[in-house]
DNA sequence: ATATTACGGTACAACATGCCTCGTATTCTA
DNA sequence: TAGAATACGAGGCATGTTGTACCGTAATAT
């Protein structure tokens, strides 16, 4: 059962997918245009819209590989919370080069175009929480995390704040993610002297 | 010491922000031109541009009035915690509505407009902030609030989480509100039993 | 009266979008 | 080997938005 036709070209997919990537890392999404892409690529604007529904689909899918790259998780045995912290750290300085910029221009794509906000959940934001929850499970599990917190809201409330620092464009330094990390594990309210 | 000339028509001050409110309610912010603006204002759009200088500008101050009176703070006099705990609830409220599709929508502008962020941040982040810092230091002066958190990094990791919902078009519902609390109040450290 | 400033209206170039058509290239099937 | 099917680059075109400029007119101070 194979395709009729003259078959997608990869070349051109990679180039698209090459230049989009300099070019959100150079002028960022807000000032990309499909046009521009095109271009670059050595590409035609039909064969985009071909392919893709939307500018911020493209930036999605010329982002995807390095954003997971950077911001991984290498497990290192010792406990749940120690390791949370090490992601949240790995996170924020990622946020600090290129790649927040980039994030930045998608999360605001994503307010005028739904489809960009649905590919942003269901490839970014879905997949990585997956990736972080078992981390946060066992924690809940080894009773080293109160059992009756939500995993979800421990990620609502660290990522949140990291991406707000983002979009107001305030760099996310170590020694505030280090702040967040102790109000998170600790809580702000003052102990009764035990 | 009067100022010479034609004097600026309040009129159409006034007819243009009612117009941008009304439209922004209607559209969003992605969606608001100038154009629209000026001709249900009953205005010229060079009017528009004599005065402010971006999209964004108008949009800021045609909200600003009512966001600040969505999320007011009234102090009730019981602890500072019991008070922080309510506005934040009253800002989740009022993000659940018109008002939070209008801040996403500005702080989307603010990614490609550097103009528009910098109004952001002194119009409506500043203020607002330091609005709510005296609560905290309350809390902080009467050990209600453990002394070595900054109360900065409170109002970074509480409003981000709610902003992040916002951006991710996630209601925030009061039940989870209250979760992120909790979380911020007593930490997520399985405590050792007292 | 005259200078000064604001107003609404209009025109303009520049650019981006989304859709369409064309001639050509590459592949499978018969 | 011919033909069908599909993708490709190139470019045209209507539409809409932006930013700037210019006009004649309106309102105010001196």
């Amino acid at each position: 059962m194979a395709p009729v036709g003259r078959p997608r070209s990869d070349a051109s997919h990679a180039a698209i997918l090459k230049a989009t990537y300099e070019l959100l890392q150079e002028e960022g999404l807000a000032r990309l245009t499909l046009d521009k892409v095109a271009r670059r690529a050595g590409a035609s604007r039909s064969t985009l819209y071909r392919w893709w529904p939307s500018r911020g689909a493209i930036a999605m899918e010329a982002t995807l590989d390095t954003i997971n790259r950077e911001m991984s998780l290498e497990p290192q045995g010792d406990n749940a919370l120690a390791e949370y912290r090490r992601l949240l750290k790995s996170v924020a300085r990622a946020m600090r080069g290129g790649t927040g910029a980039i994030i930045a221009g998608i999360l605001a794509e994503c307010q005028r175009d739904p489809e960009t906000l649905r590919l942003y959940k269901e490839k970014l934001v879905g997949p990585r929480r997956a990736e972080i929850m078992p981390l946060l499970q066992r924690g809940l599990a080894d009773g080293s995390i109160r059992a009756d917190v939500s995993p979800q809201t421990i990620l609502d409330m660290t990522f949140g704040a990291i991406y707000h620092q983002l979009l107001l464009h305030i760099p996310t330094e170590d020694a505030w993610m280090d702040g967040v990390i102790d109000i998170l594990v600790n809580g702000i309210a003052a102990k009764p002297s035990r």
